[in-house]
DNA sequence: TCTGGGGTCCTCTTCCCG
DNA sequence: TCTGCGGGAAGAGGACCC
């Protein structure tokens, strides 16, 4: 077959992993979610989601759905081993690889010697036999069918659809399961009686542009007439980053919303410096107790990549908001209009001193380089009390007994031994 | 049944400037 | 000096994906 695209999709890939390092596991549900009271499934294996556990549901649901299963925080860093083990393979394989997510990847077969159907049963294989994972591949034309196929082969499975197949393929799916259409666009095209690719296809492009505006009108008729010409991508420049983080319990207290805005704002602008990227733009985002959302920023004179700088930016968003005892449920960071710091200008403030804020945070990157996460941190971040976890985003904060709010403080935490280090302000 | 965290892209509105 | 207009940038929100 001419098959230009291969996607490799791996099976409920958390939950493997887990099995994977787990094997006294095997026979049972196992279910990843985040931890909390307010944690989501992140993956289940195939014989929960029998159970109809799913991901994105509430943790709290999948335990009364299927209460034989086990619950497993996830582990992001042995997920990205396991990843780039796989990537290395596929790397190894095709020229262009597009990877998608941790567990999920397209390869250009342009140029890519030999049959299709040999090389996807070899990656099967190999990825069984280095990884003891099992991936699911589709074989297609486009990326859409090559994913559509894959997804008809889950799981464990390997499905190719050669070109002169792909109407007959696509038009009794679910329009659903188009790329683009989720659960509102679903629902609005299923009040105009468009339930199938079949009658997407079938509808006038004007129509769709109507329902859907220009751009998604436009996609989506071409997605269902088979027309996919989205081209493998082996690299995307990262267009904005950031963190955010949902409290426990809704919260009220402006301190506490501040102390995770710096929480944030450092996780955010170590990771810039990391990517040697700094930011134009900062949104802060706010989620309320009943899930409305509102986003506000603010682009800056100059690029930044200090804690420092993206606090104060997000810190004035939230005062701007003049919120009174709202309920808030999350708070998040972003990091957007990325330039290279390498080649950003800067301009020093009048009266800057020349050994500053970038020193203390470069400091602070080495010093966590070398002792991990948190080793380091803003003094108000600091969290003392027996119950509560060290440096908690929003945590109440002390150190040698007295209340430390202002983060113009930098503190060893009590992740580093401080009988050997003692603890000391920065 | 009560909804994470990391992102991208699109649309609409507003504001500024020539 | 005022008004209208168009383009571009910024800001906000929403939908979607993994």
């Amino acid at each position: 077959m001419s098959a230009a695209v291969l996607l490799v999709d791996l099976d409920a890939f958390y939950a493997s992993v887990e099995l994977r390092r787990h094997p006294e596991l095997h026979g049972r549900p196992v279910v990843v979610g985040s931890a909390g009271p307010r944690g989501v499934v992140m993956s289940a294996t195939y014989d929960a989601r029998a159970c109809g556990v799913h991901a994105g549901q509430p943790v709290g649901r999948a335990r009364r759905l299927c209460p034989q299963a086990v619950f497993l925080p996830p582990d992001h860093d042995e997920y990205a081993l396991a990843s780039t083990g796989v990537m290395e393979l596929l790397h190894s394989l095709a020229r262009k690889v597009e990877p998608v997510s941790l567990d999920e990847a397209y390869l250009d077969l342009a140029g890519v010697p030999g049959d299709p159907l040999g090389l996807a049963r070899h990656i099967r294989a190999a990825v069984a036999a280095e990884q003891s994972l099992t991936a699911s591949v589709g074989i297609g034309p486009s990326k859409l069918v090559a994913k559509l196929a894959a997804t008809a082969a889950k799981p464990n499975g390997l499905r190719a659809v050669a070109p002169a197949e792909v109407a007959d393929f696509l038009r009794p799916m679910p329009a659903a399961g188009l790329p683009g259409v989720g659960e509102r666009t679903a629902e609005l095209l299923g009040r105009f009686g468009l339930h199938t690719v079949a009658d997407l296809a079938d509808t006038p492009r004007a129509t769709l542009r109507r329902m859907l505006g220009a751009a998604a009108g436009d996609q989506l008729h071409r997605l269902a007439q088979g027309v996919d010409e989205r081209p493998v991508v082996p690299y995307r420049a990262e267009r904005s980053l950031g963190a955010e983080h949902t409290y426990p319990a809704d919260t009220d207290d402006p301190e506490v919303v501040e102390r995770t805005l710096l929480a944030l704002s450092g996780a955010t602008a170590a990771r810039l410096r990391a990517a040697r990227l700094a930011a134009r733009t900062v949104t802060l985002k706010i989620r309320f107790h009943d899930f409305t959302t509102i986003t506000r920023s603010r682009t800056l004179p100059e690029p930044v990549d200090l804690a420092r700088d993206l606090h104060a930016a997000a810190a004035a968003l939230h005062r701007g908001l003049h919120l009174q005892r709202a309920r808030i449920r999350l708070v998040g960071v972003r990091a957007e209009g990325l330039v290279s710091a390498a080649g950003r200008a800067v301009q020093p403030a009048l009266g800057e001193r020349e050994h500053g804020w970038r020193e203390v945070e470069r400091t602070v990157d080495a010093v966590s380089r070398r002792f991990g996460d948190g080793a380091v941190r803003p003094a108000s971040l600091i969290d003392h009390r027996p119950t509560g976890r060290p440096g908690h985003p929003g945590s109440a904060s002390s150190v040698g007994g007295r209340t430390a709010r202002t983060s113009g403080e930098w503190s060893i935490a009590p992740s580093v031994d401080p009988s050997t280090t003692g603890r000391r302000t920065v």
